[in-house]
RNA sequence: GCACAGGUGGUAGAGCGGUCAAUUACAACAGACUGUAAAUCUGUCGCCUCCGGGCUACGAAGGUUCGAAUCCUUCCCUGUGCACCA
């Protein structure tokens, strides 16, 4: 776990119940129990839909940080069991169920990720089908006898395809009944989510009453957009992954829109509420926000890879992609031969994946070889030892014999 | 079970006998510009090509036709409505 900066205990305090928060409920509650001394048991549930952790899915995990840095317990279900029924909240359509082997191959990387943000030795972790697998019919019955099919149409992607005479499977309706147990089965205190868990959230409070348990307090969190815009989220492909090397996560955090850049620093970094307020008056007062995108890209490295990597790779960035010159660590690849023709030696360096699209990237004047821009696909080329193979903006070679 | 709607390229979603490798939008890629891999603009965006064209594609298999993503048959799958619900 790479530790925040020294905030004391009152500042976290005061992040922590609002900073890019949306909901907490009930808010009084929670603010005194956290005063009270007493350790809270804070749960946070992590479905192993997808390899990859992204700055999205972090969100709740720095809260829960900060929570384990008041010194209160922190618990993880791993919802192995709920990851194969699939939760409807961040989804317009009914989510497949996956795979069991699918969920384990998931489950692998998770713990490496997760200690990116979290201290792990002091974390609890749980499988949830520890006790779902266990649940009969007849307790499943009881659960379900708390809520109302009205209720569950309230919910508001429910209601839209409800409403659009799409689908709703049955089997989204017992989504939250299963979340919410999991609250009773580990006796959560406070239970962190997305925006978008709203509802699963307040149905452990159902359940929990149910069950005679206290009910939990719960938070959420907004939501965050990704590189093109929308929702962070792995089936969209627009993830920045905790797993992302530096440099591609320094990239990738430079090709967020302008818009986003404010958003990041709350939601993704540790950067003070009081410092970001100053930016975002920067901004409007015409401060190049390129510049504070280059802090913002630091900032996030620098949780992830540490202080030097963060350095490096800003300045890496502005030495390929400002002062256009050649990254200093790149691929190579071997060629037997002395001279080739352009097109065929862009196939051989293995960065595309048709003739077709090498064409293309000759034509339109993306190939270069050692800064010289080659524009005829049988261009004919002397292979000498060394040179750099550019193939558009992202990609360079470097070909040895 | 009955009826209806539908299954199209990474996604959404047009097309409804030839002019369809398939409109458009998003994503992606390249170039220009810039402040960056922002924004904007331009171009590209199945595979191969001796740049003439060739090949494989519109759920599957057959069929009609000179010619099908488009029509017919069967099958598979999906959704909605209705029926059933002791």
């Amino acid at each position: 776990m790479r530790s925040s900066k020294n905030r004391s205990k009152e500042e976290i305090l005061s992040d922590l119940l609002t900073r890019g928060v949306e909901d907490v409920i009930d808010k009084e509650h929670l603010e005194s129990e956290l005063r009270s001394g007493k350790v809270l048991r804070v749960k946070l549930g992590i479905d192993p839909t997808s390899p990859n952790l992204h700055l999205g899915r972090a969100i709740p995990l720095r809260k829960l940080r900060d929570f384990q840095e008041l010194g209160h317990k922190i618990v993880i279900i791993v919802g192995d069991f709920t990851a194969q029924v699939g939760d409807a909240s961040d989804k317009l359509a009914k989510r497949p169920m996956l795979k069991r082997e699918a969920i384990n191959e998931y489950l692998k990387t998770y713990k490496d990720q997760l200690g990116k943000v979290i201290d792990l030795s002091e974390a609890e972790f749980r499988y949830n089908s520890e006790w779902l697998d266990k649940l009969g019919f007849q307790e499943i019955a009881e659960l379900a006898e708390q809520f109302s099919v009205q209720q569950m149409l309230e919910r508001r992607n429910f209601r839209d395809r409800f409403e659009a005479h799409e689908e709703i499977s049955l089997r989204e309706f017992m989504y939250p009944l299963m979340q919410g147990y999991d609250s009773v089965a580990v006796e959560a205190d406070v239970e962190l989510g997305g925006f978008d868990q709203l509802f699963n959230l307040k149905a452990g409070r159902v359940i929990q009453k149910h069950y005679g348990q206290k009910e939990q307090d719960l938070m959420t969190f907004s939501m965050l957009d990704g590189t093109d815009g929308r929702k962070m989220s792995s089936s969209w492909g627009n993830i920045i992954a905790l797993n992302d090397a530096a440099d591609d996560m320094f990239g990738k955090v430079m090709s967020i829109r302008d818009e986003l850049i404010i958003k990041y620093f709350i939601l993704c970094t540790d950067v003070s509420m009081q410092e970001i307020e100053k930016m975002e008056s920067e901004i409007a007062s015409g401060t190049n926000p390129r510049d504070l995108k280059v802090r913002l890209g630091k900032e996030i490295v620098f949780l992830y890879h540490g202080e030097a990597e963060a350095e490096r790779v800003a300045l890496e960035f502005d030495r390929v992609f400002r002062d256009k010159e050649i990254p200093s660590d790149i691929e190579e690849v071997s060629v037997g031969m002395d001279t080739m023709i352009a097109l065929e030696l862009l196939m051989a360096s293995g960065a595309l994946s048709s003739r077709g699209e090498g064409r293309r990237l000759i034509e339109q004047g993306g190939m270069k070889i050692d800064g010289v821009k080659i524009d005829d696909v049988d261009s004919p080329i002397d292979i000498r030892n060394g040179i750099v193979l550019q193939a558009g903006k992202h990609k360079f070679i470097k070909i040895v014999k």
